[in-house]
DNA sequence: GTGCCACTTCAAGTCGACTTGAAGTCAAGG
DNA sequence: CCTTGACTTCAAGTCGACTTGAAGTGGCAC
């Protein structure tokens, strides 16, 4: 496969592939001249690292989950350790949400004065110290501000 | 107030609390000399501040929810469409998460030759196309623990 | 009155994950 | 054989949210 087919296949910008390449994420297989030659498994490998990231694992870290071999050699500890913090962002969030909810119904005066709000912010003002969970959505406002907006198939 | 008191009270950074004015998020009422002079209701405006970026919202979009007397404006058509964009991420993140942990105790050998681990992987590769994340940051206690925050630090 | 040092400004740097641009190469169709 | 244009390399740019560093200022304890 050449990187064109690859890019119709997977999605991932050529420029993309070859940052991975580069970065050791993925390998082609050789050259027609100048032109790299792709395994179809290439794909597979794509969809993990895609997984990777979805997951909230930095590119760095999906490097890791292969072994030398390029079979996956994924860390159940770390599965486990990323599954965790998964939770407590998902808990994280899911308050926020509710807040968010109901600071869009609320009929308070002032969201200041309601005591929903006054909790939601307290608990960002000081509980809040999670990171980085990643995936889904850009947003609209900023068009062309995200990486991902120009990712999301051009 | 003064910088210094702020820090200590809200715990972000002198540094950020200077790059919040110089961007309009916060603004201190007057000067002892050079030095900046807060009023106390600062505090409460960090603390929305923060709560919009737990929320997910961008500084720029945050700023958007104050009007021109520093009272909180806020859009409610903006938080439900934030609600629902966060309940779409959270419903993302509980399957990767179910699916982290799955494959944390997958008695296959090799989660290529899992299923569920497959079907995750589907998903993952269909997702590529949309990505942003929605995370928290703090301002906690522990002076420079926001490095840790933004994981992989120098 | 004087020295310390917390504060100030402003420019530049950082970090991750890519993208973009300029300039060059070359496989393949005509 | 020649042109075309998809591919290549490499350096630099982007984006958001800050941090860092150098150089300067001035409040306040002594």
């Amino acid at each position: 496969m050449d990187i064109a087919e690859v890019v119709r296949r997977s999605g991932v910008p050529a420029s993309t592939l070859r940052y991975y390449e580069e970065k050791g994420l993925i390998e082609s297989v050789g050259r027609q001249g100048l032109r790299r030659t792709f395994d179809p498994r290439v794909l597979e490998r794509l969809a993990l690292i895609a997984l990777g990231s979805a997951a909230g694992f930095s590119l760095d870290e999906t490097a890791r989950m292969f072994a030398a071999d390029g079979r996956p050699r994924i860390d159940r500890r770390m599965l486990s350790a990323k599954a965790r913090e998964l939770t407590r962002t998902i808990r994280q969030l899911t308050a926020m949400r509710d807040g968010l909810r109901h600071a869009a119904v609320c009929p308070a005066p002032s969201h200041l004065e309601c005591p929903t709000f006054r909790r939601l912010l307290g608990a960002a003002a000081s509980g809040v110290r999670r990171k980085k969970a990643a995936s889904a959505k850009s947003a609209p406002p900023p068009a062309r501000t995200r990486a991902a907006a120009t990712r999301a198939r051009r």
